[in-house]
DNA sequence: CGTTATGGATACCGAGCTGTGTACTTAACG
DNA sequence: CGTTAAGTACACAGCTCGGTATCCATAACG
């Protein structure tokens, strides 16, 4: 409710604590990951007490697990909402991957904390599961045969050009985006692309024509 | 050169520590990450002194890297040099994973790392380029018309299956796998998995180039 | 104005980490 | 056997980390 912290602030830093806290933590989780930032530096730069984050959270694996919960309404799940896609397009637009982004920081924080208990951990299990099902969702709209199927693949896709991107550093969404547009294209019975190949059997038949976008 | 340290090594633990270091780094960087597993810890399930592991590896760093180098020889690249495999079942055999893989060691350390100049990130991108490079050449092999690309498909589908196996704790290999198999079949004119469509050019004329952007 | 919740500064604790120094023991080999 | 390289045992330095305690300042609100 109180959206006072967002004034000038300039004559004091107080009681904004709890989104500063937040705030620094998006930026440096994500530059120097979960386990190189400590408390001390990261209070530094949310110009925060020690002792106020520690008045916020219980601890460090709380502030964390809040960090990855705060990611949602940004990213991902805003292509699903644009009613000036088609199903596909939006399919597709999910792999437009803001240059910045280094690695998806459900993948890095479950890699980092390195247990699958953590809450962190379970947080990212569920958001890439809940990821998995809106594409499943929305393949469907797109009339594909097996949405289910067709959602875990791009699902896999999109982990895929984050883990890659970051261990080459080299762009791979554009290779993603290129292997989803021929799953989709191969997955969907007559398709929007107006290529209607005498049915026969998916996989190896249809000629793909990702020329769409 | 001295081989003598595989012997029964019943009566004392001398005499092997390099290799005895390594082998515990590779069930403990696995089983608990590289970050949370200390010198201490490690010296002591090799059984052997800490005085003995700095003699041999300058510090942390260099071990690490040194035990990136130390899985080449046994997972992926085997398959490339089956003989008894067609390029194209090549290709799909390296997505059979073994069950004991919870995720790629070579992602796991460029992200635990964090620091791309690190001489372990270093090693894991160059390993990465590396099994691109050699799926490209299978996949020319095996007849694709654009084998770089098939290759940096390929490549992105393992990382792909690897991280979501990871993060999802559900097996995604097999469907990588099927991915693969339809992205191979699409790329590969006249297939040799026996798939004759009715001759008529797919590939030549009516290009697959999925590749959009 | 006065009260109170919130935040700030800082010192500190205990633990774990990488890495070293010192002195001793043992295995390998001629 | 004697030499030498390899390994051992263990303490310790120096640092960072997560987390706590104490004391003080101030902003919000009646």
């Amino acid at each position: 409710m109180t959206e006072l912290e967002k004034g000038p602030l300039g004559r004091r830093r107080g009681r904004g604590a709890r989104e500063r806290i937040l705030g620094a933590s998006q930026q440096l989780f994500r530059e120097q990951g979960i386990n190189r930032t400590g408390m001390d530096q990261l209070c530094a730069a949310a110009q925060v007490s020690k002792r106020t984050a520690y008045q916020h959270f219980t601890g460090k694996d709380e502030l964390v697990a809040e960090y990855l919960r705060r990611f949602d309404p940004d990213v991902m799940p805003g292509v699903f909402d644009r009613t000036d896609l088609t199903p596909r397009e939006r399919l597709l637009a999910a792999f437009d991957m803001p240059a910045s982004m280094p690695l998806c920081p459900y993948i890095a924080a479950a890699v980092e904390l390195h247990d699958p208990q953590h809450p962190a951990s379970r947080y990212a299990r569920e958001y890439k599961v809940a990821i998995a099902a809106r594409l499943a969702e929305t393949a469907r709209e797109a009339g594909a045969t097996d949405p289910e199927q067709l959602g875990e693949q791009l699902a896999l896709l999109i982990d895929g050009a984050s883990a890659r991107t970051r261990v080459t550093n080299s762009e791979s969404f554009s290779t993603a985006a290129a292997i989803a547009a021929v799953l989709i294209d191969n997955a969907i019975p007559a398709s929007a692309a107006g290529r209607a190949d005498d049915g026969r059997d998916t996989a190896a038949s249809a000629p793909v024509r990702a020329g769409g976008r």
